[in-house]
DNA sequence: CCATTCTGTGGGAACGCTCCCACAGAATGG
DNA sequence: CCATTCTGTGGGAGCGTTCCCACAGAATGG
């Protein structure tokens, strides 16, 4: 191991002492301008660069922000994560990032990396399988303050960033609705998710709203994997009374729907409709394009970033637990409107 | 701020030293029995979590590797640093993600950041401005050792992680020819980079091979911003002979120029054909599905990361700059063969 | 002109841990 | 039975900073 250059190897060669070049180097007012240079320009000429390290022990704080997703593959979190970057790095924090694979022991693992990284704060969306927050009430009994995005739950009282969940899928269906379509179905999300939950009431409401009964069997919930996806989508279609219409708890399941219909040879959005929310990457290349609840995805990584590090810059007392709800736009393409492409 | 438990508060309460406290916790062997067992209940009841600020300071190295990619945005990414990440997490590493936005400056910023948080190893997929290397020669004279991968650059002496573009190119280029088309259009990537310029050489020669001619008009290099690709492929279309066939530096800019010509009603694959490279996810969603070169994205993160490893665990002069070239495949689809879908 | 404030600097504790050195007492062995 | 090794533990330096306290000498002011 090469030796790093510390702000002692400056100050003996420049014959100071350590405190005057670290109060040089942190811009401290109370150091001779001709000192100033001298440190600076040594510390150029040596490459030295500051051990964050040593800082972050000796200041018990790290300028990190964690953030625990459950995934990586849609392309929701990656942007959500870019949002998150843009504003943490504004401030000069850094960002650890882990995912949880959707799995409740990796989440309680990568909580645990957090805490020992003494992350400053912590961004979580949640996986499908969390219902023990025990993980987390850990951080607030440690001070460290939490934010919750996207797959919130109100089992612990922190801040949450979440879009309209329920508006969004009571304009997705009200949508489908208004286009004439009879028979809507819902391949909802588990029931442990509060977006699942959320959604699936807006489904409801909308359906009530127009007088449309709400029929058990056009309703399934499932886990998410997308595998799965395609036997509950064949399932329905095979219904003697099968649904003219589809809304998917997201994309990636409303796509995989749309392309299962497509291989039936149904036409697409006359014998069957599809709508999906997030508008992810891919959403507007499928043909026909799918209809969808568009969220501001990187907006949400901001919020949640902002929100946390206006806590982390108060006292604990002071935190209060808003819910921020930012708004979705239903985005009509071809699968659920004919004639639209892109 | 709350004060957190650390080893001296175990020490204290059970009336031993900090010393045997850390044993116990590290696993040391010589520590009693009992003792290891009273120190390991209490840490668990006090909800004890070892700060690794201060092992890390301790110990000069922080068991984190640095990752800095040029985007976020195509799936690419992503998913090489899900492979990293588990390979890393499995010998205990956590990773620190860095995104250049494609800009040179971000990322010698980014360099900065690992350095000044003593990462153990960085994995770096350069800008596609990235000419000059100095912020990363800085690691090598550091002892940080360092691997590059997709995007590298022959400049400095590390260690690559890569495909091989250049068959790639060639096979998706030949497939083209052996599918009957005449005038193949090739829309590269900067010249900085060097996959471009080994793709550009497949191209080349798999034309050549052919006893195809090279035509410069049919061959653009741009910058890799999407919204360019639109005007280049309307002037590739608006061409008094317009190409057949277009094989793109990658997917994102193949499928843009799919959506494009299928705007213009031309039919594809018979009057265009189009391949891309990567095997993106929406690769396989659009109509026709775009006939691709695969890459093993996901190994291309573990192998880097093996690759990593490997140099941190060993003395910095045993390190050798091995090229590790990964396979490609050639995945047809609809884009370039009639009757195909997904 | 001497008491007071300011400026620039040095010394050293603290951050929480690891790890080396010491050492007491038990176990071992010729 | 005494020298040697082993076992379990304590003490304390060191990792690279920051930051508080101290203090010398210059500047200020009545």
């Amino acid at each position: 191991m090469k030796h790093q250059v510390t702000i002692i190897d400056i100050a003996r060669q420049l014959n100071i002492s350590k405190s005057t070049v670290s109060r040089a180097l942190t811009g401290h007012p109370r150091v001779k301008e001709v000192t100033r240079r001298a440190v600076l320009d040594l510390a150029g000429e040596l490459d030295y660069q500051r051990n964050m390290l040593a800082i972050n022990l000796s200041s018990s704080q790290s300028r990190t922000i964690g953030i625990i997703v459950p995934e990586f593959v849609t392309s929701f979190f990656p942007i959500v994560i870019m949002g998150a970057q843009e504003v943490a790095s504004e401030s000069g924090y850094t960002v650890l990032i882990c995912q949880s694979n959707e799995t409740y022991e990796a989440e309680v693992a990568n909580a645990r990396v957090m805490l020992a990284n003494r992350v400053d704060g912590v961004l979580v969306s949640l996986t499908r399988e969390t219902k023990n927050f025990e993980h987390l009430a850990m951080f607030t009994r440690k001070a460290i303050p939490l934010v919750l995005f996207n797959r919130v739950c109100y089992d612990i009282d922190v801040p949450k960033v979440v879009v309209d969940d329920y508006e969004g899928a009571f304009k997705a269906t009200e949508h489908l609705i208004l286009s004439g379509k009879q028979r809507i179905a819902h391949l909802a999300g588990p029931p442990s998710l509060y977006i699942s939950r959320k959604r699936l009431e807006g489904y409801k409401d909308a359906l009530r709203k127009h007088g449309f009964p709400i029929i058990d069997e056009l309703i399934i919930s499932y886990d998410l994997n997308v595998e799965r996806a395609k036997i509950y989508v064949t399932y329905l279609l095979d219904l003697p009374q099968p649904p003219d219409a589809l809304f998917a708890i997201n994309d990636p399941t409303a796509l995989e729907a749309l392309l299962i219909i497509k291989a039936r040879g149904l036409s697409i959005p006359d014998e069957m409709a599809v709508v999906g929310f997030s508008n992810d990457y891919g959403s507007s290349l499928v043909e026909p394009g799918l209809t969808t609840i568009a969220q501001p995805t990187r907006e949400i990584g901001r919020v949640a970033t902002q929100l946390l590090l206006d806590q982390i810059n108060t006292e604990a007392s002071t935190w209060k637990s808003v819910t921020r709800v930012l708004k979705t736009e239903l985005l009509i393409r071809g699968s659920s409107v004919q004639g639209l492409t892109r």
